[in-house]
DNA sequence: TTGTATGCGTTATCAA
DNA sequence: TTGATAACGCATACAA
């Protein structure tokens, strides 16, 4: 940083601050000859108002933060590419953290972010299933903050989701018309509302086309490579399902593995059909049948909402809930044997 | 933010300003008792030192500020993910910046990151050719700056690289060894480093082994998919290669669409090999051989040499280099036929 | 249109 | 060990 300050350029111009800082915005009365002498001699100096002084001074720091479950994973990098540009739009900067499910992390995060660093919130809930009535206790001072994606129900702020439940019963129904009659539904955190949502859409697709239920295909998984490969071979084993359908993208890929391994061929003898963001399922083998959600989409809108927010906090409605619609789309790994 | 600032908490506890804010500090002396007190006080108050304030009196962010081409892509993604481990270890935030591959944005965003938003930047530089001597103009002034993957060769500041050279030529070596004759070499942008690099070692290989060069099989292919479609088609069409190697992720998966849409069976009639970090490259139709980037180490790596510039400037080597090793995976997509 | 003076919330220096 | 005070760099209210 430069210790070349506003006091400096001011000398150098034979001017007050006030003018000097006065270039630097758009209201305040100024000659736009002044102006312009006081812009040239910024460039040739290199001169730049402190972000921090001026932030200190505005009480707003022009900054977002974005919190996601993990940074490798299709999904959230899509909505974070999103949210960067609708914020680099509005001259917005962008703070990135990473829970890795870990809710003490976002905990942690969240209550820090409330020392000015950031003027909004942008959030997608880690897996982890505690009390997250912290966002309550911080109620009256809480950062304008918006979910995406992954959502605590009982948190009441606006949100951007999309039709899981619909997504859902198309995919179930799907699978059921391509000859499926003992569905797999592989969740990572059953509790979590995102994981519910998509269950119950399987569930109800399964009741309307006379399938019956078997609690044990109802899969609980975890975050763990290693033991969801053990999870799911078992339950291959075990429970022979001629039909999976995957709550995550991650998991979709754990069934090709698990698959390959115990030469299960898809989709002869397993259709697979999984949420995923991967703008390469066409080249998998086979090509994997997706419920694609419009994640770069996603990201915009949660970010333009919080921007709502933030210039007019008493016209957003809290509970305000934007929904986009997935697509199912249908590729090999259900084709019909 | 809460406007209950370090003043109202002096004035609750009766104390001075002076004593609380020592309170945060590890330096200052203070009594346990009422350092306990006064923490204890600011939970409960939700208090926390104001990020802006305290910054403006160190003169510093304890934040990193993290420049890539892109964020739509796993390269990035897993280095970001590294860079952020290390960077929350530390206590330090991270701003993300994507140029887009625009250099416009690029010298906008490091400009910019002179008002001392952060304390130190790393950066994947972007593909456009151009003057960047601006680093240069910078220099007495500038940020602590590490380069990662890729570089401006005439910046002379510390990077962590990967042995690109290497990898090519064993990558190319493969694809000979596997006999192809007439292998192409697919680039984003020649004049990168990089791109260069990464050439050298597939024209040495070529040279080694006996294989007549063909200029044209050297394809300088585009950011837009479209585009390279075409591109690629047409070098199918016109260059008739047995062999492809592509020196970024995006043009390995351009090359199996076109080769679908061909009807060109890979390895049969085309063998690939791409410099990729995709996780998921075993369950590609065919399976992929990549040359491997450990992506998240070189975040590591990164981040690591900018902290030990942050800590002790002088004693980091402007042109220290940190070279980790790619490593090349053998996989179907160049099984002899 | 420009300048003067004050305060944003914090920390460091110095004095008590 | 604690308190008073100045300063970090800037932007605004007010005066000129």
């Amino acid at each position: 940083m430069s210790n070349f300050n506003i006091k400096e350029l001011a000398r150098v111009l034979n001017l007050s601050t006030s003018t000097v800082s006065r270039a630097f915005r758009d209201n305040g009365d100024i000659s736009k000859e002044t102006r312009d002498k006081i812009l040239a001699a910024a460039k040739e100096h290199n001169y730049q108002p402190n972000h921090y002084a001026s932030n200190l001074r505005e009480q707003r720091s022009k900054t977002i933060a974005v919190i996601v479950p993990e940074l490798g994973n299709n999904f959230f990098s899509q909505a974070i590419h999103g949210i960067e540009r609708v914020a680099r739009e509005k001259g917005y900067h962008i703070l990135i953290y990473a829970t890795d499910d870990d809710y003490e992390k976002e905990v942690a995060f969240i209550r820090h972010l409330h020392n000015g660093r950031a003027d909004g919130i942008i959030m997608s809930v880690s897996g982890e299933e505690n009390d997250h009535n912290y966002l309550n206790e911080l109620n009256q001072q809480r950062l304008p903050l918006v979910f995406f994606d992954r959502v605590y129900e009982d948190i009441i702020t606006p949100r951007v989701i999309t039709n899981d439940y619909n997504s859902s019963f198309s995919a179930t129904k799907h699978l059921i018309k391509q000859g499926c009659k003992r569905i797999a539904y592989l969740v990572i955190n059953k509790n979590l509302s995102i994981g519910k949502t998509r269950m119950q859409g399987y569930l109800d697709a399964l009741e309307k086309y006379d399938i019956p239920f078997d609690d044990d295909l109802i899969v609980d998984c975890t975050n763990s490579y290693k033991r969801n490969d053990v999870i799911l071979k078992d339950m291959f084993k075990k429970l022979k399902p001629d039909g999976v359908f995957t709550s995550v993208e991650r998991l979709a890929f754990a069934t090709y593995y698990a698959c390959y391994d115990l030469n299960l061929s898809i989709p002869q003898q397993v259709k697979v059909v999984g949420f995923s963001s991967l703008q390469i399922a066409p080249l998998l083998n086979p090509s994997l049948t997706t419920v694609t959600q419009p994640s770069t989409q996603i990201g915009v809108e949660a970010a333009s909402l919080l921007f709502k927010m933030l210039a007019a906090p008493e016209q957003v409605n809290n509970s305000e809930t934007v929904v986009l619609d997935s697509k199912l789309i249908k590729r090999n790994s259900t084709a019909k044997s």
